[in-house]
RNA sequence: CGGGGCGUGGCCUAGUCCGGUUACGGCGCCUGGUUUGGGACCAGGAGAUCGCAGGUUCGAAUCCUGCCGCCCCGACCA
């Protein structure tokens, strides 16, 4: 483990991979564009996931869950649905396994070919809105707010540790409203709910908008986003919340009896968030000594180092560590004292700055002394020595400064590389030297294609808290009611 | 699907061009000892169908043929 990671500044991608295997949160599988998510790496998945839950629950949602195959007539029941995700799907074919004649291993039987062959879902719009046809007849089974915690498959050709895999773990929300508008305001709730769980926790801030044509959610009225920005400037689509109108309701039949006794198709919206948000924490904080995490997500919070010679010495020191981690604990800290022998200090210090745990307390014997302790905060790589007197409150004020400071830091990040541009060769100098790019465009879907096709850079949204400014489209010259955010983008 | 790279103990790797006893080295692992304020050191030890299948040869990690797999870069996507 004395191996050191690539910077970013040679090689932010190749500095990536290292990274998420070396601090230990995923490998790569036998299986081509999958993954193994480690125990570090799935304990920061399951705090997001633990802390979405809530903000689900407390915006009136309820978990169920749905199968994970699909019978294939489904998925094409939707247009522009079947369109956008035939071309990545994974077929089911047969259900049983024999040894070959020859004795050469395992065949699929031939003879137990499925009727229907299945696919494995992409998504689940299609089989949820072929169930929600049984569960709502009446405006008064409305709204119907139900999310659920799945795996998914898309057969991608590129793949990358959480950024794209095959397989990868998210929760999609599906809901019925009465109204276009009910439905419109639950997919921005929503929206501000991804919002404040990345700027809040993730401590990422993040751009809210409309995605063009050309980006939306197939078979999606509108598609809203948030957009993050990663250190290298390239943007990150981080959550999805689609205005689904009644598209899928009226490609599953499902209708309700309105207050006024006719019947009307419903109002949908789906919204989720995956492993990706992995990516994108990965991606926003750390550094080239490894990890940096923001402490409302860090499994481990503050980690307890003792320092000893001898196991007379270990015993005082581990001691007095232990009381500051009861302390600690039963203030609701997530706290490590790593007390194993077997490895050193400095070791430890190494391992830890890897895995981000966002503050490190050191003790030694003239700490044990002289009634102090080294305090350590992972993103400023600063050590301070203070008195135990007091720690528990040290340690708090410091995890809410790390948590403020890690925000500030990407936000300035950002800020300072948004350019504002009118010009042809300005947008293409932005995009160079990357970050967003705020710019005029005509609005049709030409254009983008041509802009994406020339420099690779697509409209990541049209900011919803954008100002009304006129202008000319920075490609064609034609006229434009507002500016829009483009980059290069994962 | 194109282009590139790679497959050798758990991990990284030398050896492959030019075939030759027992497959180099490091990390990690096990045992013992000395150590311990930033990835310790010494000694001993365990661990390998050299990706798979054929072929050439007295002899193959090395040469030939075929296959498989993965990674990276491009076209599709969260």
């Amino acid at each position: 483990m004395a191996t050191k990671l690539t910077s970013r500044e040679s090689d932010y991608s190749k500095w990536y991979n290292e990274l998420v295997v070396q601090a230990d949160l995923a490998q790569h599988s036998d299986v081509k564009g999958c993954m193994v998510i480690k125990p570090y790496g799935f304990a920061i998945w399951e705090r997001m996931k633990d802390v979405l839950d809530q903000m689900f629950k407390d915006t009136g949602h309820v978990n169920a869950y749905f199968p994970l195959f699909i019978p294939k007539s489904y998925l094409s029941k939707e247009a522009a649905h079947v369109e956008g995700f035939a071309k990545e799907c994974a077929v089911v074919t047969h259900y049983r396994l024999k040894n070959a004649e020859d004795g050469s291993g395992i065949v699929v039987d031939p003879d137990a070919k499925l009727e229907e062959e299945l696919i494995v879902r992409p998504t689940s719009e299609t089989i949820i809105w072929n169930t929600y046809k049984d569960w709502i007849q009446s405006y008064r089974d409305l709204p119907l707010l139900v999310n659920q915690w799945a795996n998914v498959v898309r057969w991608e050709m590129r793949t990358r540790l959480f950024l794209r895999t095959t397989e990868f773990l998210w929760q999609e929300g599906h809901t019925a409203h009465e109204t276009s508008d009910q439905a419109v305001e639950e997919a921005r709730k929503m929206l501000e709910v991804y919002a404040d769980f990345a700027e809040g926790w993730m401590a990422m801030p993040v751009l809210k908008g409309v995605k063009s044509a050309n980006e939306r959610f197939a078979g999606a009225v509108d598609t809203y986003c948030i957009e993050a920005m990663m250190q290298d400037g390239k943007a990150l689509q981080a959550g999805t919340s689609h205005f689904l109108g009644q598209n899928f309701a009226k490609a599953f039949d499902v209708k309700f009896a309105t207050r006024e006794g006719g019947q009307e198709l419903v109002w949908a919206t789906s919204w989720g968030v995956s492993t990706r948000l992995m990516g994108a924490l990965i991606m926003t904080h750390s550094d080239d000594a490894g990890l940096v995490l923001p402490p409302k997500l860090a499994p481990i919070e503050v980690v307890l180092v003792p320092i000893y010679k001898g196991e007379e010495q270990m015993a005082e020191i581990v001691g007095a560590l232990q009381g500051v981690a009861d302390q600690l604990k039963a203030a609701g800290f997530r706290v490590k004292l790593d007390d194993d022998d077997s490895k050193r200090s400095g070791w430890k210090f190494a391992e830890y700055e890897l895995k981000g745990v966002p503050v490190r307390l050191a003790m030694g014997p003239r700490d044990l002394a002289g009634g102090t302790i080294e305090v350590a905060r992972r993103d400023t790589r600063s050590k301070e020595i203070v008195p135990m007197d007091g720690i528990q409150s040290h340690v708090k004020g410091l995890l809410e400064e790390i948590q403020t400071s890690l925000f500030d830091r990407a936000e300035e990040r950002r800020t300072s590389t948004t350019t504002s541009v009118d010009t042809w060769e300005e947008f293409l100098a932005a995009l160079e030297a990357g970050g967003f790019v705020e710019a005029h465009w005509d609005g049709t879907s030409e254009t983008e294609d041509l802009i994406k096709k020339e420099t690779k850079a697509t409209i990541r949204c049209i900011p919803l808290e954008g100002n009304e400014e006129t202008g000319k489209c920075v490609r064609t010259g034609a006229d434009s009611s507002q500016r829009v955010v483009f980059a290069r983008a994962y």
